[in-house]
DNA sequence: GACATCACG
DNA sequence: ACGTACGTGATGTCT
C-alpha cells in the first residue's frame, strides 16, 4: 500500500518552539536553532519509521484566505506570531528543500485546505493518507483511509486516529461531524464564535444525538430551555462559524503523484545546512536510496497447479523453483504447488534437476542450487538480499502485499503468499544469473558458494556435541566467584545497592564518588567513558578498578556463553545447532548465530576453559581442529608481492620476529621481546588497511611516534605500500575492489569529501581484497575436504569454520588419516607466492585440539 | 531500539 | 577541526 504523509508545517514549527521555549538549543555561533533542529529530527524520525512512500509538508501562505474575507476578524485575537518562528520559516524551507521533499502551499488558503484537499485526492486514488497534525480540526477529514497522525510530546508516543477512534471519542457516527461540534464549541484561537455556554462534552453530546447542526435546529424545542435561548442567540453567526471551520477539500491545486514521491537527498546541501546549524546527530537520519520504501508495485500474476503437473514439468526441463518451510513449495513458471516433504523427496533429492530459489540451504537439496539470496549477495554484499527487495528490483512486483483476499483461511492465504515467492524467486533467479556473468560473478558464484550450500546444510545438521554438566558445574563454580567480586566491588565503593552491569552507576562510582580521575568528562551523552581501556590505565589507582574488572570478564562468560549454551542443546542430538549465514557479510566471510560459535573465547584461562565443553560425539572420539597460520598476512605478501615480506614466509621462519629484524635493523635473534609485539602489532594494522591513529593507540604510542613506525615499515617492505597505494586508486577508478577470487566489494565513498568516510573506504579498500580472500580459500578448503570426507568414505564430520580454522567431529580410528588429509587438502587448495601452512591438532575437546 | 561493552578472527 | 585501525554477534542497561 502507497502511504502519502501530509505535513501541518506551521503546527509542527510551534510545536518545536513551545518544546524548547525552557530549553534552546544554540549553536557555536549563538543562533537559535530549537526550531529548525526539533522540525528536522521529527521529519528524518517520521521518514525513518513509517517509510513513506510519498510525502509533503504544507505550510500557510503570507497573507489572508478566503476566512478573512468571509470574516474580518478571524484570528484576529491571536498574537503576533514569536520571532523565533518567523525566522525559523526561511531556513526551514531550505532544509525541507535539501531533503527534497516537496511544499505544497495556496494562496488564499490555510495549510489545512490543502491538506484536505489532497488527503481526499489521493485516498480515492489508492492511498493511504496520514495528515501529521496535532489539529483536532482534521479529524474532519478522517475516512477509511485518512488518519491524522498525531506528533506525541516526546517523538515516540504519536498517535494514529483513525475513522473508529475519531468517532468513538467524540461519540458520533461520522468523522464530518465533528465540523458541527467545532461551529458549536467555537475556536478560540481561530477567534470564531460557538454557542455561549456549550463547550465540547455539550456539543458533543447534541450532535451525537441530533446528526448536524441543522438537526439540532429542527429539534430546539426538545433542548433545555438554557439550551434553547443560547442557540437563538447565537444562530445568527453559526452557519459563518461552520462555514469557518469546515475545511476546504476542493482547493485549485494541481499535484501528481510523481511529485509526492519520496525523492532523494541533495546530500552536498543538507551536509552543508546540517554543519551550518551543528546537526551532527541528525546526519545519520537522512534517507538514503536504501532506507527509503519504493512505491507500490503491480502484484505477481501467479496460480496454482496441480502437483503432478509441477512435478512433470521439473523432470522435463530439468530445473524447479523450491521454497521450503514447514511443506514444500515447487513452481514452474508462473504456476506453484504445495505438497508435503514426503512427496516433495524424490524431486528434492534429483540432482539433476537443477534448483532455484531464496534460502536453500538444506539437506534435503541435490544438484546445482540456484539461491537467488547469494547470487545477489555477490552482486554487491552490502545491500539488502531481502526476497521482498529483490522481487521490487527485479520483477517491479510487491511482494508484501497480501491480504486483499479477504475471506481467505489462514493456511490457504500462506500457501498463495509462499506460492508467489517462489513463483518470484523462479523468475528473478535467470536475471541475477546474466547480471552474475556479465560482472564476471559466475566462477565464483558456481565454484565456491553454490558448493559450499549444501556443506552449511550439513554441518548445521550435524552440530556439535556438548558437556552440559561440565558447563553447569563451571557456571556454579563462576556464579560464587562473581558473587564474592561483586560483593568486594559493591564494599569499597560503599554502594550496597550499586549494579556493576551499569556503566552508568560505575561511572558515577568512578568519577564522581571517588575521583579516580579529574580529566575524564561526560561525553556527550552524558555518560563516563568506562571501556577496558579506559579502566586498565587508572587500575593502580583504586582497587574496586580491578574489580569491576574483574566482574565484567566473569560476567561476560556466564551470560553469554556458560549459561545460555546449555539451553541451546538439542534434546534429540545433545548437540548445538548453529546457523551458518552465507550473505551477511561485507567481505565474503560467513558469520554464525544462535549461537555464535565464532567468538567461543580463547584468550584467557577462564574462557579456554569453555571449550572443554565442545567434545566428540563418541566419547572414543576426537576434536581436530586445522587453522590457518597466517593466512591474511600471507596474502598480504602474496598480493603485494614484497619481496622481503614473501622471504619472510618462505622458509617458515617466524614472521613477526623477522618484520622486528627489518624494521629495527636487528638480527632476528636479537629481538626483544617488546621488538616483536610492536611488530605483530604492526603486522595487523598493515591488514587492516593502517593508520597513525590506530596504530598509536594499539601500541600505547604517541602518534608522531606511530607515524615514524608506519614509515620504517613501508621502509622495510615498500612493496607493501605500493600496494596498498595501488588497490586505493583502483578502488577510485572503478567504485570496488575484489579479492582473488573476483569476489568485489564497493566503496562508494571513496571519493568522498568527508575525510573520515573516504578515510574508511581507503582502509576497507586494502583490508577486503585480504580478508575475502582468506574466506574464499577456506570456502575452497571446506569444499575440498568435503569432497574427501565424502569420496574416501570417512564417518567423521566437519562441524564448524571459525574463519580462519575447521573443527572436526572425529571417529576414533579416523583421527590420523583426517589430520593428514585435512591439512594436505587445505594447503593445497591455491598456489600463493608463499606457502599456505595449516595447523591441525587433536584432543578430547575443542581446547585440547589446539 | 540505541548504546556500551566485550567475545572471536 | 574533525575522528578513525578490519570483520562479526550476544548481552545488559536504559529510555
Amino acid at each position: 500500500m502507497n502511504t502519502l504523509y501530509l505535513i501541518d508545517g506551521h503546527a509542527l514549527i510551534f510545536r518545536m518552539y513551545y518544546a524548547f521555549l525552557r530549553r534552546p538549543m544554540v549553536n557555536s555561533k549563538g543562533e537559535d536553532t530549537s526550531i529548525l533542529f526539533g522540525f528536522t529530527k521529527y521529519l528524518l524520525e517520521l521518514i525513518a519509521r513509517e517509510k513513506p512512500t510519498h510525502l509533503a509538508v504544507t505550510f500557510d501562505p503570507p497573507g489572508g484566505t478566503f476566512r478573512h474575507e468571509l470574516y474580518p476578524e478571524y484570528k484576529a485575537t491571536r498574537a503576533a506570531t514569536p520571532e523565533l518562528v518567523r525566522a525559523a520559516l526561511e531556513p526551514l524551507a531550505a532544509i525541507v528543500a535539501a531533503l527534497d521533499i516537496p511544499v505544497l502551499m495556496k494562496p488564499g488558503f490555510e495549510a489545512d485546505d490543502v491538506i484536505g484537499t489532497v488527503a481526499k485526492a489521493f485516498a480515492g486514488s489508492g492511498f493511504d493518507v496520514y495528515m501529521v497534525t496535532p489539529d483536532k480540526d482534521l479529524g474532519q477529514i478522517v475516512d477509511d483511509h485518512i488518519f491524522q497522525y498525531k506528533p506525541g510530546k516526546s517523538g515516540a508516543d504519536n498517535e494514529i486516529l483513525s475513522k473508529e477512534a475519531l468517532c468513538e471519542r467524540y461519540g458520533i457516527a461520522d468523522p464530518r461531524q465533528i465540523v458541527d461540534i467545532l461551529a458549536i464549541w467555537g475556536d478560540a484561537a481561530d477567534n470564531v464564535k460557538g454557542v455561549a455556554g456549550i463547550g465540547e462534552v455539550g456539543a458533543r453530546k447534541l450532535v451525537a444525538k441530533y446528526g448536524s447542526l441543522e438537526g439540532i435546529e429542527a429539534h430546539l424545542d426538545e433542548l433545555p430551555p438554557r439550551q434553547q435561548e443560547a442557540f437563538r442567540e447565537a444562530m445568527p453567526h453559526l452557519g459563518l462559524s461552520k462555514e469557518l471551520v469546515t475545511i476546504r477539500t476542493d482547493v485549485d491545486i494541481a499535484v501528481e503523484e510523481s511529485q509526492l514521491r519520496i525523492g532523494r537527498p541533495d546530500e552536498q546541501q543538507v551536509a552543508a545546512l546540517f554543519s551550518r546549524y551543528e546537526f551532527n546527530s541528525l546526519r545519520g537520519l537522512v534517507p538514503t536510496l536504501e532506507t527509503v520504501r519504493e512505491p507500490e508495485r503491480r502484484a505477481l500474476a501467479c496460480t496454482d497447479a496441480p502437483a503432478e503437473e509441477i512435478l512433470r514439468e521439473a523432470r522435463r526441463t530439468g530445473r524447479v523453483a523450491v521454497r521450503l518451510t514447514d511443506h514444500v513449495i515447487l513452481a514452474s513458471g508462473d504456476r506453484y504447488c504445495v505438497l508435503p516433504y514426503s512427496d516433495a523427496a524424490p524431486v528434492l533429492a534429483d540432482a539433476s534437476i537443477e534448483k532455484c530459489g531464496f534460502g536453500l540451504k538444506h539437506t534435503a537439496l541435490k544438484g546445482p542450487l540456484y539461491d537467488i539470496e547469494i547470487m545477489h549477495y555477490l552482486l554487491n554484499p552490502e545491500r539488502s538480499h531481502k526476497l521482498e527487495t529483490l522481487a521490487a528490483a527485479y520483477l517491479d512486483t510487491d511482494l508484501t502485499e497480501s491480504g486483499q483476499d479477504g475471506q481467505l483461511m489462514l493456511f490457504d492465504f500462506e500457501d498463495k503468499a509462499g506460492g508467489r515467492a517462489c513463483v518470484a524467486a523462479g523468475l528473478i533467479e535467470p536475471l541475477l544469473r546474466k547480471e552474475l556473468q556479465d560482472q564476471h560473478l559466475w566462477d565464483l558464484y558456481t565454484r565456491i558458494e553454490m558448493p559450499l550450500i549444501g556443506i552449511l546444510a550439513n554441518m548445521e545438521a550435524t552440530g556439535v556435541k556438548i558437556d552440559p554438566r561440565m558447563l553447569s558445574d563451571y557456571s556454579r563454580l563462576l556464579s560464587k566467584e562473581l558473587l564474592q567480586i561483586e560483593k568486594e566491588a559493591r564494599d569499597l565503593a560503599g554502594e550496597p545497592a550499586l549494579n556493576l552491569s551499569s556503566p552508568r552507576q560505575i561511572g558515577v562510582v568512578l568519577y564522581e564518588k571517588l575521583g579516580l580521575n579529574p580529566r575524564v568528562k561526560k561525553s556527550r551523552n552524558d555518560s563516563y567513558p568506562t571501556d577496558e581501556e579506559t579502566l586498565s590505565e587508572i587500575e593502580d589507582r583504586h582497587p574496586i578498578v580491578g574489580k569491576i574488572l574483574e566482574f565484567r570478564a566473569v560476567k561476560k562468560l556466564l551470560s553469554t556463553y556458560i549459561d545460555p549454551l546449555p539451553t541451546l542443546v538439542s534434546p534429540v542430538d545433545g548437540k548445538v545447532h548453529t546457523t551458518f549465514t552465507q550473505a551477511l557479510t561485507a567481505t565474503g566471510r560467513l558469520s554464525s548465530l544462535k549461537p555464535n560459535l565464532q567468538n567461543i573465547p580463547i584468550r584467557t584461562e577462564r574462557g579456554m576453559k569453555i571449550r572443554e565443553a565442545f567434545v566428540p560425539s563418541d566419547p572414543d572420539g576426537w576434536i581436530v581442529s586445522a587453522d590457518y597460520s597466517q593466512i591474511e598476512l600471507r596474502l598480504m605478501a602474496h598480493l603485494s608481492g614484497d619481496p622481503h615480506l614473501v622471504a619472510g614466509f618462505a622458509h617458515g621462519a617466524d614472521v613477526h620476529r623477522a618484520t622486528a629484524a627489518r624494521i629495527f635493523h636487528v638480527a632476528p635473534e636479537d629481538v626483544t621481546a617488546e621488538q616483536r609485539r610492536h611488530a605483530k602489532v604492526a603486522n595487523f594494522g598493515i591488514i587492516y588497511g593502517i593508520s597513525a591513529f590506530g596504530l598509536s593507540q594499539r601500541m600505547g604510542i604517541p602518534r608522531s611516534e606511530a607515524r615514524a613506525f608506519i614509515e620504517a615499515y613501508f621502509k622495510s617492505y615498500p612493496g607493501v605500500r605500493d600496494y596498498m597505494d595501488r588497490v586505493v586508486a583502483e578502488a577510485r577508478e572503478k567504485g570496488y575492489v575484489e579479492t582473488l577470487f573476483g569476489r568485489k566489494r564497493f566503496l562508494p565513498d571513496i571519493n568522498s569529501k568527508n575525510a573520515v568516510a573516504r578515510g574508511l573506504a581507503e582502509r576497507n579498500a586494502v583490508n577486503a581484497p585480504i580478508q575475502g580472500g582468506a574466506a574464499d580459500i577456506i570456502k575452497l578448503a571446506m569444499i575440498a575436504v568435503s569432497r574427501r570426507l565424502e569420496a574416501d568414505g570417512f564417518r567423521s564430520k566437519m562441524v564448524l569454520q571459525v574463519h580462519d580454522e575447521l573443527v572436526f567431529d572425529v571417529v576414533a580410528d579416523e583421527r590420523d588419516r583426517i589430520v593428514e588429509m585435512v591439512k594436505q587438502e587445505m594447503e593445497s587448495v591455491c598456489n600463493l607466492s608463499v606457502p599456505l601452512i595449516t595447523e591441525c591438532n587433536y584432543g578430547k575437546n575443542w581446547r585440547e585440539a589446539h
